[in-house]
DNA sequence: ATGAAAGCGCTAACAT
DNA sequence: ATGTTAGCGCTTTCAT
């Protein structure tokens, strides 16, 4: 009896001599079946090769399909790279694990800094989570704002709809800045986030100072200049990537009266501003203090450890987890922000 | 007139004063529909907030989601350690972006080796991609086969309905082997990358060689050993990462009469092998040798350029992503087998 | 404990 | 060019 087409629980149900929906019971155990019917179910469904309910029709009569979306405004490959949204994608897995199928990931590429909006209209979430979407503007929430589908954000703009999972910016980029300067250093220079978007290297112009772009951006150079009290000599890297961070130290130490001190705004960029350091026959730190943000493990400075300002990046993924949760059970969480700490590394010295 | 439920196809239509299959064929464009009754539909969609066909019932109906499923055999933050790994993702979403909706990446947690059993029977895929599934007896596979869900595989074994992307590397790494070969050394020590399951850490011992694990694992070291032309003194890593590298480097290198060479299976351990060298005053490659396997950036090990058998990374997404592309069109491709080929660099020189 | 029936929202034949 | 109709495969009332 060889069937062509894949057999439904309806097959299953017949071959078993029960009802389609006592079959579905021996299934899903949402109801009384007795031991001897459940199975008889489920030997008819060995028989003929059942696979197990049909996701896609499961989902329809549901209303849900167990499926969390995270979006990225970036290509796949820039984001993938960020051990930050790693981080926050395995608090994100371990939260969501038991769940539900998994997490689809929803990126760029070369044109398009995100998903488009065919792609958000057609996509089967449940929920939503912004892992590096932080423009005041952002055109990806409007499609999922109107299916009403759940979100959660992060380190983005206060939206409505959007619940938020923050970190303290402002404040840590402060507090970094302000190690540097009790250390007595005077010249600084800073190394920051791409402005996003329309991200290009280069020294920072007032221009993109004062648009609006990435509200991490704005935030830790915000942090940096309030503990200064002035504009900071600034340079703008087009992605949070060593090579980047290596480039923006060739630039702003390969000059008559370098600075005695750079604040990065993450550690990958930190990272390059080092290399770039030894690389100009600079010692890190007695040469050159450099600090970062974010606490990524970095096994390839040591011995030197890095100062920075370490966030909890698997935690704001757990967090956004768990909101989502919530938003899925009819509760709506409150914003969380999270505090960051600076951590005092072998990276920053006083100026000779 | 207000309404509590999200507007469906139904609402738009009768708004609209047309029939369903109207408003539908208004949508997809998949038929002949004028140009004024269009904007009515349209219009009407606009007006009740309507957001487009339900991606759940359009899946029922249709028989796809455009979901892929991308497997990992490990827990997300190990899989997205990896630069090889993150360079397929790339490679398969750009081939596949315009496809469908995304990428859904099935992975593991501490307890469990890859997605459960339930997951798999679960998730609404259209197609799976095995990413770092490369055990002879998957237990990946199983639940995908009965539902007849197409499937890719990379560089795992032959397995029947899986098609296969693999690359060379046996040959590679006799390639790389032989290079260190031909430079004059004699004392030649590999560090092996984790035999999985079960990885552990420490010198490999002859039960791991022989039983059946990772074909990758397995491989490898057989083209090593045929260079050489009998077994190796290695080391199995835990894990393919810095970390374990240097703990590689150190329990091989800190001994009496040290290697004057080490073939690491990855360019990972590779680095790690050479941070862990020069933590124990050795040059590179002045007093040791070190090669790797992939051909990753390696920015930090700057000025040296890591010797390496470098595979087409992102090509071999690409290719799965083709072959996806051609399971779902009802095509069979043929499985592919990519080159590998010899990057010397400066991290590679005679033993002295 | 089991069965009958409705319907989730949509698309694709087919008819007009 | 538009409408009618049948179902995709399942879960979930509601009877029995």
């Amino acid at each position: 009896m060889a069937r062509t087409t894949r057999p439904t629980l309806t097959h299953v149900a017949a071959s078993a001599g029960v009802s389609v929906s006592t079959a579905s019971l021996a299934f899903s155990g949402a109801g009384p079946v007795s031991e001897r019917t459940r199975q008889r179910v489920l030997d008819a469904a060995a028989e003929l090769g059942y696979a197990g309910p049909d996701p896609m029709a499961r989902s329809l009569r549901q209303g849900r399909t167990g499926i969390i979306g995270v979006v990225f405004a970036e290509r796949l490959r820039h984001a993938f790279r960020d051990p930050v949204a790693i981080a926050l994608l395995d608090g994100l897995a371990e939260e969501l694990g038991p769940v539900g199928p998994g997490l689809l990931v929803l990126t760029g590429n070369d044109e398009r800094a995100g998903p488009s909006t065919e792609q958000l209209a057609a996509a089967p979430l449940d929920a939503a989570v912004f892992a590096t979407c932080d423009l005041e503007e952002e055109p990806l929430v409007e499609p999922l704002r109107v299916r009403e589908i759940p979100m959660v954000g992060i380190e983005g703009p206060r939206m409505p709809g959007v619940s938020l999972v923050d970190i303290d910016n402002i404040g840590a980029s402060r507090e970094v800045t302000e190690h540097i300067l009790s250390l007595g250093h005077k010249r600084i220079a800073a190394v920051v986030l791409p402005w996003r978007p329309g991200r290009q290297r280069g020294f920072l112009d007032r221009a993109r100072r004062d648009l609006s772009g990435s509200v991490v951006f704005a935030d830790r150079l915000r942090g940096t200049e309030e503990a200064i009290g002035a504009s900071v000599h600034a340079w703008e890297a087009a992605a949070s990537t060593v090579e980047e961070g290596r480039a923006a130290g060739r630039a702003l130490l390969d000059v008559d009266e370098p600075p005695t001190a750079i604040v990065a705004h993450s550690d990958l960029l930190a990272a390059g501003v080092i290399q770039a350091a030894h690389e100009l026959g600079l010692r890190v730190p007695e040469d050159l203090s450099v600090a970062g943000f974010d606490g990524i493990d970095t096994p390839w400075l040591d011995p030197l450890t890095l100062t920075t300002a370490v966030q909890p990046m698997v935690e704001k993924g757990r967090i956004a987890g768990r909101m989502v949760t919530d938003l899925l059970a009819g509760r709506t969480p409150e914003d969380v922000l999270l505090p960051v700490h600076l951590r005092v590394g072998g990276t920053t010295a006083p100026p000779r």
